[in-house]
DNA sequence: GCCACGGGCGACCAGCGGACGGTGAGCAC
DNA sequence: GTGCTCACCGTCCGCTGGTCGCCCGTGGC
């Protein structure tokens, strides 16, 4: 990359600074973490975009709240594949300590439904079918089909954006892995902290985060995620183009 | 284009050459029309192809029958467009005669849905939302609201592959309607007739159809059929690749 | 006027992309 | 053992892409 190192730190540092506060009228509500003293060159206020705003009454028209599920009535015929253990914050090449999946695990997933992709698409293209270009729900459904059953969309969706910048810049990836390691952070705060130095990537490439995904061998086969799109826009329309 | 006028001539004149058969395990049921004495470098039985069968009684599992729909219980609130009048084989130029329309107005449809979608694709942009690379519901809606109510998807889906023959080789398309047109055919034998240039084309691109549609600037936009791809499958598993 | 043909397009459907939030695993004490 | 945090992933939902076949416009007689 071609990224400048006062552009990277800065980028990779914007979580520090920043206080949540409503953003646009996406309805909001973070949790209050990661406060600081504010040196910023992106904006304040970007973790305030929606992803589990819950509350605010009935969200926005047309968008009904999701049914409560059923709960679980007992084995019934059974099969239960018993939850996949959490992911911690580690540094490249730790391995998970207790029972925890590490991110190393994490990334070797998204190279699996990789994988996976590719025999759909050798399937489809034997049969004369549609050739999927991006990992679908058919890739999912043929994964878990084909053993792996440690792999589902919910999951996967949930952090592309991380792989992302595992893709686009490893060094700057890993030094973000680091640093939430060693001051304890959680998975979600790490994962909170990826969307800044992507938004500052997508900056440098005249804000086309969609140009970014495509232009990249690995990545180019994930849905740009909602929430990333949006922080992009918010900081365009913030700082002009 | 660089196919020789040969294999032009030849696969212009197929659907002369077809006799309806049944065509591995897709049902079939297509008119006994345009048969003649074969000379065929494409296969025989590909009009066999599903689109259209009916009866066949239930058709594959899990595929329900269509509901029936409710008889337009009079005007209502009213507002009822006109349904538009049907297309006839036109030469270039020509103007249609009657209540008819002529085939450089479905082919000029087509640039509309174009002019459309990049109307859709700057309003995306400017909202920082999902930005469509193709034709989309989406696109329909907006060019519905903005006035041209005569567009819908059905119709323009029924005659893509018949704009692609118009955008990938003009000269064979021409020639078409000329025929067909001296020849008296309704617009239904034209529309079959156009699939035999596009698989032929698709075989010199190495069966790639899903590539030729995405190198032609006006045809990127454009879904892929699932009868072309059907077709083109056929001929390939029957005549190797 | 009447009829038969054929095709326009309203409406349907399986399945998609996308999201939410209740369980319950997990660790600290 | 007990409690309480937090994230995994079952399940929902608004639509999409794709299609069928009813209805009726149309021209010939």
């Amino acid at each position: 990359g071609t990224v400048s190192e006062q552009r990277r730190e800065s980028a990779m540092m914007m979580p520090e600074s920043i206080a949540p506060v409503n953003a646009l009228n996406l309805n909001s509500k973070e949790p209050p973490l990661l406060m600081g003293a504010g040196h910023s060159s992106l904006t304040p206020g970007l973790l305030a975009l929606a992803e589990n705003s819950s509350d605010s009454e009935d969200k926005r028209l047309g968008k009904k709240k999701q049914k409560r599920r059923r709960p679980k009535e007992h084995g019934e015929d059974g099969e239960d594949r018993p939850r996949e253990h959490p992911f911690i914050v580690t540094e490249p090449g730790e391995a998970a300590r207790g029972k925890k999946n590490g991110l190393d695990y994490l990334f070797d997933l998204y190279e699996q439904c990789g994988k996976f992709l590719e025999q759909v698409q050798q399937l489809a293209r034997e049969k004369g079918e549609k050739c999927p270009t991006k990992v679908t729900n058919q890739v999912f459904r043929h994964a878990k089909h084909t053993g792996a059953g440690y792999i589902n969309k919910p999951k996967m969706r949930h952090y592309v954006h991380c792989y992302a910048l595992h893709c686009l810049d490893i060094d700057q990836s890993n030094a973000l892995r680091k640093l939430y390691k060693e001051r304890g952070e959680n998975v979600g705060a790490w994962r909170g902290a990826c969307y800044y130095p992507l938004v500052a990537m997508a900056r440098d490439n005249n804000w086309d985060i969609e140009g970014l995904f495509n232009r990249n061998e690995k990545l180019r086969i994930w849905y740009v995620p909602t929430k990333l799109r949006q922080l992009c826009h918010v900081e365009k329309v913030k700082y002009g183009e």
